[in-house]
DNA sequence: TCTAATTGACAATTAGATTGTCATTATCGC
DNA sequence: GCGATAATGACAATCTAATTGTCAATTAGA
């Protein structure tokens, strides 16, 4: 009939998210173990880097994790001179996130070593599969949210 | 030109797997929450349920982790009664890891509740579509073990 | 305006994992 | 079979990333 995907073969796909998951962190720890950047500390300055006027609550919503544990990260990197305060004329208390000079610089060469990594994963993998694998994650991941708003709509804490 | 993927199009597959990964972590700590099992017990009795003559080092070593940080997940889910020890024959001082019958009942609920989850993430997605992301998850995650290993070629520690 | 929500600062705690050490036990080369 | 080497259990300390909770100050909204 119509949906005829077994359900064990949806598990392959949880178990290949899993894995490359897990790949990837291994080679992308390596990768920057130089420049002493953590995967917490990369994923707020991608944050940093590609929003606008971001505050620390502002990272933490669309991280969905806690105010409290984006502040000690954005202090870390603050303290490492990677990010900065500035004057936030929207909200006297909050102030907004910025990458220094030096955060600017050490993001980019992140960027420029992670594009070497796609260019070699993307090497003998056809195109199509590679669209209909990023449209697959996509549903996937779109399915997954809608799970959890139903469970939980509001978003709340109990 | 052969290959003509794009480096964006590999890298809207990381987010995917990325997003994909955060959602179903969300999810299944949901789906699990009142069997007071972990992700990481879900892990180590999954290698127990589905391997045979395991012990704490062959676990760690499946998993790529250290056998104390797996030692103390089995401990954990010993005395929980989940897991329990059998004499090893062939190694008399690392006994065998199994589950205990109320260990088997349970990873097989946790089982079935991820299979209810699994069809309903399959309904409305194509079967092609899916035969194709996990194939090339398994590609793309076979790439980042190469890469590890030709790195680190005899996965040594420093 | 007055109340409710947001924020920063600080503290305590948790899960999951690591590294290091030491004595004991296996395994393998000779 | 013996002796060196590797693997194992047990215990400890440490680390990262995240959580929850609290309180005072500030901001936003009805």
């Amino acid at each position: 009939m119509g949906t005829a995907v077994s359900e064990q073969d949806v598990g392959a796909v949880i178990v290949g998210i899993r894995g490359c998951f897990s790949r990837l962190r291994d080679v992308a720890d390596v990768l920057h173990r130089d420049l002493g950047i953590t995967a917490a500390m990369r994923a707020v300055m991608e944050t940093v880097y590609d929003g606008a006027d971001v505050t620390v609550p502002d990272i933490a919503r669309e991280k969905r994790v806690s105010r409290q544990n984006i502040q000690v990260i954005v202090d870390g990197l603050i303290a490492a001179r990677l990010l900065g305060l500035a004057e936030n004329p929207a909200h006297k208390r909050s102030p907004l996130v910025v990458l220094t000079k030096r955060g600017r610089t050490t993001f980019r060469e992140m960027r420029r070593r992670e594009s070497g990594l796609l260019k070699a994963i993307a090497e003998e993998l056809s195109p199509t599969a590679i669209k209909a694998t990023s449209e697959t994650l996509a549903a996937i991941q779109r399915r997954l949210e809608e799970m959890e708003t139903e469970t939980n709509p509001n978003g709340e804490d109990e």
